[in-house]
DNA sequence: TGCATAATGTTATATCATAACAAGTCAAGG
DNA sequence: CCTTGACTTGTTATGATATAACATTATGCA
């Protein structure tokens, strides 16, 4: 019943310096496009930044408006295109659940990322998903279908809301392993 | 390699008798709203076999136009009220994926379902997901998260549509299992 | 420089979803 | 029977998410 010590806890749920952890992602964005021969500019950059900041999933348009506020295009296209491209990149991923995008938090390395999302404070984390995928892979080999892309996303309580809802006692204690 | 052998295959991949499968369903669906206390309407239970029908994903837009088409109301409530009810006894899914939904092809049993969705005749069939929901609770708890809701949802061929692929080389024959 | 490509920005529209309210249905109790 | 209250259906109107199509500007390179 290990609910806040976490030592393993993803950036999101873990108190870190928040300016080196965007730094660096940000720092691997410039590598990666430079090495796909893509070209991470202003919009695109800014876009990726917004996002990182925030640790949590955001809608386009929430990210729209950021970029108009700081002198970038005012319509819809320019938010989807930056966000394109940086999921085209890997550096950011679509959240189906909630129409929404969040930066990616270990970009380069290959992954198959699990979300989880907390209904609480609506942080997203990536959980490593490597044996999640391997037993849908198992389950769809079973009917004969070949998996070529599957996503992960989980609802449901984070390291300190957790602690905060057991502690206020009102129930939906969800145990874990369900 | 097995790839068109499929003794297990989840109804929707499988050559089957299409109307029994469906009495089946709408008989349970009928028990299931009884055992609830809730009404399976004309507009609900016509929703219900649309979905049924088709063994795919719909849009509620697609669920809308038919069901006016046969004399209900015209407006997009009428399909989204009929698949909300639907969703909550458990008698359809919402695919997060692609903003639609399908009919449960085994309503009634207590199952973490995975979403399997052929890219190329868009049959949607649900495979069994318990270990995959295993795998998954268990990254989760590596960072003290406890899921509560998750969602597995997987792109990729059919075994009909990965036979005609594998044989067409660049062949999308299209229909399938249809 | 001048061309080709890509990026940005715009307008307009498509697609998905829900809020709010009016009218009809139905079963249970008086 | 017939009132009443909960529910269901239908409507109008609007909100939220997403993309098509095209004009303009920037960039890299022959």
């Amino acid at each position: 019943m290990l609910h806040h010590a976490a030592p393993d806890a993803p950036l999101a749920f873990a108190s870190h310096d928040h300016s080196h952890c965007t730094g660096d992602a940000l720092a691997q964005a410039e590598a990666i496009s430079t090495a796909k021969g893509a070209r991470l500019t202003p919009v695109r950059r800014r876009a990726l930044e917004l996002l990182l900041e925030e640790h949590r999933a955001m809608g386009a348009y929430e990210v729209l408006e950021r970029l108009a506020a700081e002198g970038y295009g005012k319509q819809p296209p320019v938010a989807y295109r930056a966000l394109e491209f940086l999921v085209d990149l890997g550096l950011v991923h679509r959240i189906n659940r909630l129409n929404a995008f969040a930066a990616c938090t270990h970009p380069g390395q290959s992954h198959t990322p699990a979300f989880l999302i907390c209904r609480i404070c609506h942080l997203v984390a990536e959980a490593p998903a490597a044996r999640t995928r391997a037993a849908l892979d198992a389950a769809a080999a079973e009917s004969g279908f070949v998996v070529e892309f599957a996503s992960f996303e989980a609802v449901g309580l984070c390291p300190g809301c957790a602690d905060g809802v057991e502690v206020g006692g009102a129930g939906v204690t969800g145990d874990a392993a369900a």
